[in-house]
DNA sequence: TGGCTGCTTTGACCGAGATCAAGTGGGAAC
DNA sequence: GTTCCCACTTGATCTCGGTCAAAGCAGCCA
């Protein structure tokens, strides 16, 4: 039932994210030093990693999976803001409580390091320091970028905007280049979708059937998903040049 | 016709920003390095500050005045994406080109460091480093938050978060307790709120006339409001006890 | 095999907010 | 003063997406 790793727990040389994650600028010292202090944690989907409000004494990367972070109102609305992706961070350094729940939307793996020595650490060792800094500042075009979809977009602009980041990140971990179509598994459901959309799952399933009717996708299941052609899906998402954003 | 300033330039110690800023933390032998490197320039209400996509060689402080980030569509759909305040920072090191437009709401006057020289003096004082990853998790949070205004909460729920959030930042600078009437001018046009809140402006108009009506808020003229009972416009908010937020 | 259960689709209807269109009011220029 | 302008208000109508309701469909367990 626990999610196993597919990699070797000992050695950060061989970790999957070991490039992109907020220990991608320190050198072999630094990794020794970080290495001495991490421990994997595995979550099922659907699994709560932290609760809003909580205490957090850990701070960690996505290794594998998909995470998510949602604020709910009182009265129950939820609204998705921010998505994690391998190599994505968890946690604030100087802060005790969660800010918001985070969720495995699939099985999730996360190397994680206790919040203390590793604040210590930073303290220590601008190279984490530094390498935070530039990941937070792409979170927040990141989120930015989302409040242009969230409060000027369209029910359809919005899905083929999130479906146009999926297939890039999606390419961009699989290496697959930039031309041909781009073929994925969308990793959230209907209802994940809708409350990182600001919509119902209703109409998301609405409008992905309309996208499907007029041939911007096609759909094998409910899942699966070809983009024939990106440029399509992209003037469709209403950005036709859309530089970055999330990766 | 140019904004002037009301405060010593040559004097760090004595600006109005000093305790908040990207400079916050820095001791005496730093502040006088960032000293020397800074300089003054005032902006006329309405004026765009950058322009998305220009070549940036400056980062900056707003010292005075409030400025906003704005991303416009192609077909001329616009979302405001921050509201930048006294002390928080404007450009992003390591970034050639801006990533949205800053336009000054108000007269503003910025304090602006050349970007390289700027970059340079970050690497060697963990001061700054760490102050401005403290001050864009801030923002990150500041941008999540709204993200949950912009995707689940009703026109009039909009238009309370806003009220909310500016009563409660003029509080925090002017020092005003938390009890009692909350007296403010608005900072914003009709138009820019609505950009803010994914709105029209007829909808704002409309929804303040109907916060009015109710009692939530009263109106001088068209600027000027009086929050009589704070408490009901949380609750108006949809947020009943919402930490934090801009401060 | 049948019946759950969870995710998804589809339909009918409704309403919040957008759109289109006047009209108001106050300040600045003449 | 009067005129212009601009920010704002208000009204009438339309529409996109929400709401409520009913199936469809695949996987799973008994």
């Amino acid at each position: 039932m626990t999610a196993k790793l597919q990699f070797d727990h000992a050695n950060c040389e061989s970790c999957p994210i070991r490039h992109r994650a907020v220990c991608a600028r320190c050198d072999a010292d630094e990794l020794e030093a970080l290495d001495s202090i991490k421990y994997y944690r595995s979550f099922e989907a659907g699994q709560t990693i932290i609760w809003s409000g909580d205490h957090m004494n850990f701070v960690g990367s996505v290794v594998s999976g998909i995470a998510s972070l949602t604020q709910t109102m009182e009265d129950g609305r939820t609204q998705m803001v921010g998505l994690l992706l391998p190599s994505d961070f968890v946690g604030r350094p100087g802060r005790d409580a969660a800010a918001y729940d985070v969720q495995a939307t699939t099985d999730v793996v996360m190397c994680c390091f206790r919040k203390k020595p590793f604040e210590e650490m930073m303290n220590v060792t601008p190279h984490i320091a530094h390498r935070l800094l530039q990941m937070t500042l792409d979170e927040l075009d990141a989120a930015r970028e989302w409040m242009l979809v969230l409060g000027r977009k369209t029910a359809r602009e919005k899905i083929a905007s999130l479906l146009s980041i999926i297939a890039r990140r999606d390419a961009s971990v699989s290496q697959k280049g930039l031309s041909g179509p781009f073929v994925f598994d969308l990793p959230l459901t209907r209802e994940a979708m809708a409350d990182y959309l600001g919509l119902t799952l209703e109409t998301v399933s609405r409008q992905i059937s309309a996208l499907k009717k007029d041939g911007v996708i096609l759909l094998e299941g409910k899942r699966h998903v070809t983009v024939p052609d990106m440029d399509r899906l992209l003037e469709e998402a209403g950005d036709d040049s859309d530089g970055g954003f999330l990766v």
